[in-house]
DNA sequence: AGCACGCCGACT
DNA sequence: GTCGGCGTGCTC
């Protein structure tokens, strides 16, 4: 008898096994199609069984295996790492194995017929055709697509995707003006120049080529500008020279581009593929499994692209590693920069962790000896300098509308000098709240436990977390009042504010509102290196990413909300984002500047902050979570219940309390169920339980022995729940 | 999670 | 008399 054990997309947190009498060792890996219950259902085959497992206790008949359906064999097998990283990223998220195969297998590879999965020739040149066709083409897309070939001479195909529209290149394939080329040509002469590394930029490299073929985790501490990207870059070339392939992972799909044309210039003759969730579903299955086959060299992408298969693995990247997104907080919850440690350790290779304010946890690993840390204190470009950082005490001033006297008269003298200025307040919108003062109404949100904010522009009232609108209504729809008013500012209504002060200044807006498509975003980008804008007001997406070379002033509206909030770890994002705010400023030869408006200029995050000192706030902050028990001095996981009602998801929380294992693991704490900071979300309402541990082993275990009861748990209509194994919040 | 089976209210 | 609410139980 021959069985296939199967691990099939369901909450369950258990597998399935089927009757496949063709089935071998060889087929561990592939996707096969079962019956399920009275429908039909497509799972992964992580192993195969000679005979049936012993009758487990508690079991009442012995049941009839059902025959699997198909086995999909038009495509090699998962190899085994993957299948070993996915199984290990279930059991340590405590998520069952089919969902986690859901998150980290591309779906077309799933339901894939046998596409033609292996790459094309990739090399396209410019037909005789197409060079008559340039002199009369009315297209100007086509034109230009055309006459970039002319002027560089062939180019592989993904180099031409990254700057043209799919279509317009199918076009010009089937016309016949770009033909396929056998071979790849030379083109050494076409490598883009690159800038000399500096003196610790050497030092860096030394360590890090020292350390290729072993597995070892680098944290790489590099200020900004200290150019952590050109170490990525250098230490990816050796990578590539000795036939490896690198893993370079990104936070956010908006830094994909710029990053990935940097790495396609240095590299013109590899391979290079990009992953992310808005690529389209059969360019990622591509992706992916030019990836495992090896064609692709270089394999950049966000959080989803640490599942990628690798066949000779040299070298994994993590950039910004501080950075949130990295964690995927829907759904199955996994931490992609924790996994590519895990991954690099299986692989045995390095791994580089980079970024300008680590996360207290690598920087803790990095202290006790966990990771090896590189250090890069100076700005690449000699001339440039740091920002100096001034606190505006707003306790000192008049602050009608967000705006202190002292920012605006700093604003006033930039303007005059003709240089740029950014503003950075992180609440878009006009006003985040519309408010009666009479009877108290505050536009709260139907569905969630928020206001809803006022943006004027489009006449609505908006929740930011679920979307929700309505009109913005006259009069107080709670007591009929006629005087209501917007309250606090917003980034449009320090735009209008600004307009007001300043009529002659070119104003810019830069959030999710008027940047929502990429392109606009790149136009704004574009925009203000042109210096067609005075002022910029913009949320964090600022932040993120681009240089702003003629910004001379960067202002930071309220800086106050994160630092005694009740979430541990606002004050470190504040920091991290400050740093990266203050880093856009003051590049190349105009020295740059940070005001920050402050009721607290005490704090002691902004003394660090002045000194530009990322060490001393780890150091205070770590301090403090130490004296807390907060991590990475704990371990924690958090049950979420979700329940049409509060008092659904607390019964909920009470019954698995319940059934908490006996054999209570020592140093272990589990706190009672309390409703989430935001109860209501969507209609939704939360609440949830925390287990924090002294170790990571013992809780564990004890999650381990408590987690079938949890499952076994009566569930009320409408319930769901999940496990958040190292909670980013609580 | 789906999807069945199963037992009590307002309807053509 | 039926259609349909969602409580409960199962999926190799």
């Amino acid at each position: 008898m021959s069985l296939v054990r199967v691990a099939l997309p369901l909450p369950l947190p258990r597998l399935f096994d089927y009757e496949a009498l063709d089935a071998c060792e060889g087929d561990v890996g592939r996707c096969v199609r079962v019956p399920f219950g009275n429908t039909e259902k497509t799972g992964l085959i992580v192993d195969c069984l000679s005979e049936p497992p012993p009758i487990q206790e508690g079991e009442k008949t012995p049941f009839e295996y059902k025959p699997v359906l198909s086995i999909d064999r038009s495509k090699p097998p998962l190899p085994a790492d993957w299948l070993a990283l996915v199984g290990f990223a279930a059991r340590y998220y405590h998520a069952p194995l089919g969902q986690m195969v859901a998150v980290a297998l591309p779906s077309v590879w799933r339901e894939g017929e046998a596409t033609a999965l292996l790459p094309s020739n990739p090399w396209l040149a410019l037909s005789p055709e197409g060079e008559e066709a340039i002199g009369d083409l009315r297209k100007k897309a086509l034109r230009a697509l055309l006459e970039t070939l002319r002027e560089t001479g062939p180019q592989r195909l993904e180099h031409l995707r990254a700057s043209f529209p799919q279509a317009l290149l199918r076009e010009a394939q089937t016309t016949g003006w770009l033909k396929p080329l056998e071979n790849a040509p030379e083109r050494s002469s076409l490598s883009a120049l690159a800038p000399e590394p500096v003196a610790e930029q050497i030092a860096v490299l030394a360590q890090l080529r020292a350390h290729l073929g072993k597995f070892r985790s680098f944290l790489l501490h590099g200020i900004t500008g200290s150019g952590k990207t050109e170490v990525y870059l250098r230490c990816a070339q050796t990578v590539l020279a000795q036939g490896r392939q690198v893993l370079f992972l990104v936070p956010e799909i908006g830094l994909t581009p710029q990053f990935e044309a940097r790495v396609r210039a240095r590299f013109p003759d590899n391979h290079v593929v990009c992953l992310h969730s808005k690529i389209a579903p059969k360019r990622r299955v591509q992706g992916f499994f030019e990836a495992m086959s090896g064609h692709a060299e270089l394999i950049l992408g966000t959080r989803l692209s640490i599942f990628t298969p690798l066949k000779a693995p040299g070298l994994i990247v993590v950039d910004e590693e501080h950075d949130p997104s990295y964690r995927q907080h829907e759904g199955i919850r996994y931490s992609a920069r924790d996994l590519a440690v895990w991954r690099a350790r299986q692989w045995q290779i390095p791994i580089v962790l980079g970024s300008a304010t680590p996360s207290l946890e690598s920087w803790n690993h990095a202290h006790k000896g966990h990771y090896h840390l590189l250090q890069m204190h100076r700005r690449a470009h000699a001339k440039a300098v740091l920002p100096r950082i001034h606190l505006i005490d707003l306790t000192q001033q008049k602050v009608p509308e967000g705006l202190s006297p002292s920012l605006l008269r700093a604003l006033e003298h930039r303007l005059l000098r003709g240089e740029q200025s950014l503003l950075f307040l992180n609440r878009r919108g006009y006003a985040p709240v519309l408010s009666c003062p009479s009877c108290g109404w505050a536009s709260p949100c139907p569905h969630c436990s928020a206001h809803q904010v006022l943006h004027r522009a489009d006449g609505r009232l908006r929740c930011h977390h679920c979307g929700t609108q309505a009109p913005i209504p006259r009069v107080c729809p709670s007591c009929g009042n006629s005087d209501i008013l917007p309250w606090g500012q917003g980034t449009q209504r320090v735009e209008e504010t600004l307009a007001r002060h300043f009529p002659q200044a070119r104003i810019l807006r830069l959030d999710r509102d008027s940047a929502h498509t990429q392109g606009q975003w790149a136009r704004f980008l574009d925009m203000i290196a042109q210096g067609q804008a005075d002022m910029v007001v913009g949320t964090q997406m600022l932040a993120k990413g681009h240089d702003f070379p003629k910004v001379t002033l960067v202002g930071v509206l309220d800086a106050d909300s994160a630092l005694f909030s009740s979430d541990f770890r606002a004050p470190e994002r504040l920091f991290s984002q400050l740093m990266q705010v203050g880093g856009r400023a003051g590049r190349a030869e105009h020295p740059g500047e940070v005001l920050i408006q402050t009721r607290h200029p005490a704090h002691p995050l902004f003394a660090c902050l002045q000194k530009h000192d990322y060490a001393g706030f780890a150091a205070l902050t770590l301090k403090e979570r130490e004296m807390a028990l907060f991590p990475p001095f704990s371990f924690q996981a958090l049950l979420c219940v979700q329940a049409p009602a509060i008092e659904t998801a607390m019964a909920f929380l009470e019954k698995a309390m319940a059934c908490l294992p006996h054999a209570q693991v020592t140093a272990l704490r589990v706190y009672d169920p309390v409703p989430m900071r935001m109860m209501r979300l969507a209609g939704r309402e939360r609440a949830q339980l925390l287990i924090e541990s002294d170790t990571r082993a013992a809780l564990h275990r004890f999650l381990l022995e408590w987690l079938p009861g949890v499952y076994a748990v009566r569930r009320d209509t409408g319930v769901s729940w999940h496990l958040d194994v190292d909670p980013l919040d609580l």
